[in-house]
DNA sequence: ATGTTC
């Protein structure tokens, strides 16, 4: 985009000024002159869009990272007031309900790995079940995916899929309230029978990864990491499931919007009122979605141990955080300085909690949340803090965010030999699909780097270690 | 993201 129609506010804060007569609340867009020069036009008609939805509280915003996603930029930030006429939209959460990522820290390092490197590749390959339609081993009957929907990664733990530790470490301690298996159609379910416990495919991945970089060693240590240390990564969402609710209720919400005459800018943006009956239905479909992403890295996390433990018995995983990027959360926060209960959506956006929050774990509350921006294949990833001075409803970016569009890069890379490329650079991939893998490329994502400091001075969240890939299983 | 044009 042309930055020239922004008006700069703080150093890496922008606003798109109202034209005469433009009915919308404000807009606000974090980044660096570079990142918004690189982003899609259509990301701030997107964003203008969502400023004019009903009961909009606040600013509609876009993190570091945001780029052209389905009505909602991805990277994109909304709270509602359900008492305001707010509403809640499929697009404003994402198709991938509750795409996240899961990270474990390992009691390794990479000295200890390098030996056995290859063979964890192959290992988990092997036994990461990855790719569009991949089955697991796990089918369940249609009550026990319901025990799913419901318990989320209580019921993975339960189960005997990990432990009670993990729990602690996962947003909402791995259950959200709320989820109505029944507000989610047979389909759907049917859809997610065979595929708890995989990966997905797109930019979905298991990376094992090294500590290379420690930004910051108070916070580094609370949250266990070293210099050298092997760090496993697990990305993926609810699936079949997840994609199926997002595909039914576009379809209820636009019929909610029509009846209720609510005034759409763009059909993608189809939306029911937080009260109304629709909207209600699609938070209880969209809860259930998150805890049946949150089972899914938990079972995924599982596998991780028990392929780890095969090669190398002596291995201890733990969850350091297990955090969502495609939600919408009620929580309370501070407008013009006063609390309010609201729906805060965040599509490509990753929450992120400051020092103190009563929600954290213990062993963080000191310290903030930790925040995984996940880079793309071969590029690297990061782990930052919750910081007192995000005004984003504690909300930061989530990845790379892409540059090119999925075609861009098919045009532009080839699977195979970009395999060989990173092989060089001492980076393993693993993945059934060539053409997935072009998809991929480290080139077709912004410079996670740069994502990652302009998050920083943003005043969005903080860094604390960088991770370097060794071997990524793409589905 | 996705039984990748349900």
């Amino acid at each position: 985009m042309n930055s020239q129609q922004l008006q700069q506010l703080f150093p890496y804060l922008w606003t798109l000024p109202r034209k005469p007569g433009e009915q919308r609340a404000e807009v606000l867009l974090y980044g660096n002159q570079t990142l918004l020069e690189s982003m899609d036009d259509k990301v701030l008609e997107q964003i203008a869009n969502v400023a004019a939805l009903p009961g909009l509280a606040g600013a509609a915003m876009t993190m570091p990272d945001a780029h052209w996603g389905y009505g909602f930029p991805i990277g994109g930030v909304a709270a509602f007031d359900a008492g305001q006429g707010g509403i809640i939209s499929a697009g404003g959460v994402g198709f991938d309900i509750s795409c996240g990522i899961r990270c474990l820290r390992s009691n390794l390092s990479l000295h200890d790995a390098e030996p056995f490197l290859h063979e964890l590749a192959d290992k988990f390959f092997e036994n990461i079940p990855a790719g569009v339609g991949e089955e697991g081993k796990i089918h369940l009957n249609p009550q026990q995916l319901d025990e799913v929907l419901l318990g989320g990664a209580k019921w993975a733990v339960k189960q005997g899929y990990g432990n009670a530790s993990d729990l602690e470490y996962i947003e909402e301690n791995g259950c959200v309230a709320g989820a109505m298996p029944e507000n989610v159609s047979e389909l759907a379910k049917k859809r997610q029978r065979g595929e708890m416990g995989t990966l997905g495919s797109g930019n979905h991945y298991l990376e094992v990864q090294v500590v290379d970089h420690i930004y910051d060693n108070v916070v580094a240590q609370a949250f266990g990491l070293y210099e050298g240390q092997l760090i496993i990564s697990i990305h993926c969402g609810s699936r079949g499931l997840g994609h199926q609710i997002g595909t039914d209720y576009l379809v209820k919400l636009a019929k909610a919007a029509n009846r209720l005459g609510i005034r759409l800018p763009d059909r993608e943006l189809a939306c029911a009122p937080i009260q109304s009956q629709e909207g209600q239905q699609y938070l209880g479909a969209m809860n259930a979605g998150i805890n049946c992403a949150l089972a899914n890295r938990q079972i995924l996390t599982h596998l991780t141990r028990e392929t780890f433990t095969g090669i190398y018995p002596h291995v201890v995983l733990e969850t350091l955080f297990d955090i969502s990027h495609n939600t919408c959360k009620e929580e309370i926060h501070n407008i013009d300085g006063k609390p309010r209960l609201l729906h805060v959506h965040r599509k490509g956006a990753t929450r992120a909690f400051a020092p103190e929050h009563p929600k954290l774990p213990e062993r963080y509350r000191a310290v903030g949340q930790p925040v995984i921006i996940g880079g793309s294949m071969g590029t690297g990833s990061y782990i930052l803090a919750g910081s007192s001075t995000n005004q984003a409803f504690a909300s930061t970016s989530h990845g790379a965010g892409r540059a090119l569009s999925r075609n861009q890069a098919l045009k532009r890379w080839n699977g195979r030999s970009l395999i060989d490329e990173l092989q060089l650079q001492g980076i393993l991939i693993r993945s059934r699909s060539m053409r997935g893998v072009a998809e991929e490329a480290p080139g077709a994502y912004k410079d996670v780097n740069i994502v990652a400091e302009v998050t920083e001075q943003a005043g969005l969240a903080r860094r604390v270690a960088f991770l370097r890939p060794k071997v990524c299983i793409k589905g």
